[in-house]
RNA sequence: GUGGCCGUAGCUCAGUUGGUUAGAGCACCUGGUUGUGGUCCAGGAAGUCGCGGGUUCGAAUCCCGUCGGUCACCCCA
């Protein structure tokens, strides 16, 4: 049979991979729910027509088109160039906006979801960015205490929506052990853009195209950005603030000064960042040094609406990013509702904790997601062997995680050695090797006992028990 | 999808100007040894040199294609 190796950008998970990729799992999943987040999920393929509702073009060339091979009608379509009835999930936000709008009138306001799956991109592979990869998807939607959409009143109870959303995503990055040395949230909100725009005259329909070239700043040429803002009717002092902003970052204050000057409603957007959602952020214990303003920060989607950030590592790769969407859920049939949310990819943020250090020890690893034996049942004499068998059967009906050798040796030194190194790495031996006598060794503590008792009758099974439960380290 | 670089054992890599049966370390398996846990010794298994074609008496080595990885563009949900 010829070899058939795995799809181009996907990877084969061995133990130690996939182990890795769980504890990363369970960490987010653990951080969003302390943050007050419930898990949902949905399919992981969808109607094509759900990606084609929203942006359009960008998106539709990443797809990886799916149909059952059912119905010759859906070859003939593809093969007319029409697009296949289904698609492998490339987001979760179009069927979040779904699901909320079935069921928006029943759902908490504000509604604090999180999910975690594969999702699927047709793109080029590259380091950091494979075609299949794991994300957390983070999003709070609603307000608190019911809303409006229109209203200024409603500015600020956004802000506080964005500061959690925010807060959790921080939470994430900290309980991983990185610091604000490592990452910066950048944020920023379009909407002050748009008001800069607005007051130089430029017409609505330019904001999305300029605000999508914005993004691209520092990816091509300095120059060729700005004779492209300028083409497509960018004002010129917004060309000159962000291009300025790359070669010479400023301070929030000089950056309120100059928007002081600038222009009396750019400041009111600016001024109200910066009173109301850092403020906030900072009674969630996220200050300068975590969070910080951007203007850079544009994000290519047109969906956003509001605020936007990043968590830039580094100064360089970006390992999350959201920001406001407040016209989503409308466009998928639900009540117009406000909403926020984050993504983080599994592939960019390994590869950053790799980086650091601050990926686990193998043990640490299997501990952590409780793959680590409790006990490692080694018989030295084959007479022995099946009491070991009927040891371990016990051993396991008491919900322990108990494995034994399967080598030929009956070299104890090696067997224990087997014991405590990887992939096992036991926290406690029993060593069988006399019919009426037993030994517990904790092999963390590196300390053992010896008893003088049968293990597979009673009384004396209940004496092991009580002995691994003096050696057995705190399960997490 | 477009272009540059790369591709030798599970992993990290050696392989001289193309020249016999392609090597090392780690890991794996077996046996021994050191008083029961990362020592030491001996042995073993493991590679169609990514794959296919071409040039040549002869290709891991040169050429073309292809697949995969990587970097840039693109995109970043």
């Amino acid at each position: 049979m010829p070899k058939i190796p795995p799809p181009k950008g996907t990877r084969d998970l061995y133990p130690l991979e996939a182990a890795r990729r769980r504890w990363l799992s369970e960490r987010w999943r653990r951080v969003a729910i302390r943050h007050g987040f419930e898990e949902v999920d949905g399919p992981t393929f969808e109607t094509t027509d759900l990606y084609a509702v929203k942006s359009g073009e960008g998106i539709l060339g990443e797809l990886f088109q799916a149909y059952s091979g059912k119905d010759p009608r859906d070859i003939e379509r593809i093969r007319g160039g029409e697009a296949a009835p289904f698609a492998m999930r490339p987001e979760f936000t179009p069927s979040l906006a779904r699901m909320y709008a079935e069921r928006a009138r029943t759902l908490p306001s504000p509604c604090k979801w999180f999910q975690i799956g594969p999702f699927f991109r047709a793109e080029r592979p590259q380091r950091g960015r494979l075609r299949e990869f794991l994300q957390w998807n983070v999003d709070v939607l609603g307000l608190e205490g019911g809303f409006t959409t229109e209203g200024t009143e409603n500015t600020e109870a956004k802000a506080r929506m964005d500061a959690e959303l925010i807060a959790c995503c921080a939470g994430f990055l900290k309980e991983v052990g990185l610091s604000s040395d490592d990452v910066k949230i950048h944020v920023n909100d379009r909407m002050m853009l748009e008001e800069v725009m607005r007051e130089s005259g430029v017409p609505d329909v330019q904001f999305d195209p300029i605000l999508a070239h914005l993004d691209r700043i520092g990816k091509i040429p300095k120059e060729r950005w700005e004779e492209e803002a300028k083409a497509l009717g960018c004002p010129v002092s917004l060309i000159a603030w962000i291009s300025g902003e790359v070669t010479a970052p400023s301070t929030m204050e000089q950056r309120h000064e100059s928007m002081t000057h600038a222009a009396t409603t750019s400041f009111r957007s600016m001024d109200m960042l910066r009173s109301t959602l850092f403020p906030l952020l900072s009674d969630h214990g996220l200050d300068d040094d975590w969070v910080f303003q951007d203007v850079r920060i544009v994000r290519g989607l047109a969906y956003y609406t509001g605020t936007v950030f990043e968590v830039i590592a580094d100064g360089e790769r970006a390992v999350a990013g959201g920001g406001r969407y407040d016209n989503l859920i409308e466009l998928f049939g639900g009540p117009a509702t406000p909403a926020v949310g984050f993504a983080m990819g599994d592939v960019g943020i390994s590869l950053l904790l790799q980086d650091k250090g601050l990926m686990p020890s193998d043990t640490e690893l299997m501990e952590e997601i409780g793959a680590r034996p409790d006990v490692f049942v080694i018989s030295t004499y084959e007479d022995l062997d099946p009491l070991a068998t009927r040891l371990l059967a016990m051993l396991r009906r008491e919900g322990l995680h108990a494995r034994r050798s399967y080598r030929a040796t009956r070299n104890e030194k090696k067997l224990l050695g087997e014991a405590s190194r990887p992939p096992h790495n036991a926290r406690v031996a029993i060593i069988l090797d006399s019919p009426t006598q037993v030994t517990v060794k904790d092999l963390d503590a590196a300390i053992q006992q010896t008893v003088d008792q049968t293990v597979d009758i009673g009384p004396g099974f209940d004496d092991l028990l009580t002995l691994l439960a003096q050696h057995h380290a705190p399960r997490p």
